[in-house]
DNA sequence: AATCAGCTCAACCGCCAGAGC
DNA sequence: AGCTCTGGCGGTTGAGCTGAT
């Protein structure tokens, strides 16, 4: 027996959001918050996908989402992140608050890549391609403008303690790829990728601006919304002015969603 | 102004793992 | 134990945008 679709592919809407669509769904997520996806698009009176709307909300209308390109921080750490931990995008995002899994993804394919092979560096192995790339591109790794401040082979000495493979083909096959053991804070001596790398740092709710919290837990939403992104996000959708959330009611969302 | 090439990123697809029965 | 369902993940695609010619 094969198994069934997600969902009727008959009738189900593709491509990219209407604004209507983005403003049913955000009205019944408000409503009754994050429940299963399966029935969203039936209950929020949308004919999309599921999943489709899962993967909407998760990467765009989501409140807690930042906007715009990643900043050299975030992009250092994301090259970071994927030395240790490779392609496995939700959990490299899952260590940049406001960022998605698809977004980090996008870019690294769009624009660290490139200036990794630029500076002769393999994107897969975070190794040299060839030392005469190397030579001859970037005689100074320090004078790029990522400024790198990881030692790659450090990197790979932490990722490999416990598992080494000496006679491993590849760099990549005994790279981190049990992160219980690879995410722990290690030697390194950055401290701040060490805090960012450990599990509390996922606890810590300090970057987080409590004012809205009971008005979001009340959706069943995390915690983390009272975000300008979320404003932008609305702004997207020509909702600029949604400081007044707090105290409105859905009616009055419709009536803002209705200037757009 | 028109055309083309390259780039970006939202969205889709297929697969997988875990939960529930 | 085995099956189904659901959510989640990573890879890929393609429409729209932008800059170069």
């Amino acid at each position: 027996m094969g198994r069934q679709p997600c969902c009727d592919k008959l009738g189900v809407k593709k491509g990219p959001w209407t604004a209507d669509e983005d403003k049913k769904l955000i009205n019944f997520l408000f409503i009754h918050g994050q429940c299963c996806w399966r029935a969203v698009p039936k209950l929020a009176g949308l004919r999309r996908c599921g999943k489709s709307c899962r993967l909407r909300w998760t990467n765009y209308l989501r409140p807690d989402l930042k906007r715009g390109l990643l900043n050299e921080a975030e992009e250092q750490l994301v090259i970071d992140l994927h030395a240790r931990l490779g392609n496995r995008w939700s959990k490299i995002a899952a260590r940049l608050p406001g960022r998605t899994d698809n977004e980090i993804k996008n870019h690294w394919n769009t624009h660290i890549k490139k200036k990794l092979i630029k500076m002769g560096i393999d994107p897969v192995t975070h190794k040299p391609l060839n030392k005469e790339a190397v030579t001859h591109e970037t005689p100074n790794h320090t004078n790029d403008h990522l400024n790198f401040s990881i030692d790659h082979e450090e990197l790979k000495k932490d990722c490999d303690h416990g598992t080494s493979n000496e006679n491993s083909s590849t760099p990549t096959e005994n790279w981190p790829i049990d992160e219980s053991q690879s995410l722990e804070p290690n030697n390194d001596d950055d401290p701040l990728i060490n805090y960012i790398l450990s599990e509390t740092f996922l606890d810590d709710t300090s970057w987080e601006f409590p004012a809205a919290r009971e008005v979001y837990s009340e959706f069943g939403l995390s915690s983390s919304e009272e975000n300008s992104s979320w404003l932008l996000g609305y702004q997207d959708l020509g909702h600029g002015d949604f400081g007044c959330f707090n105290s409105m009611d859905m009616n009055e969302l419709d009536n803002l969603a209705g200037k757009h």
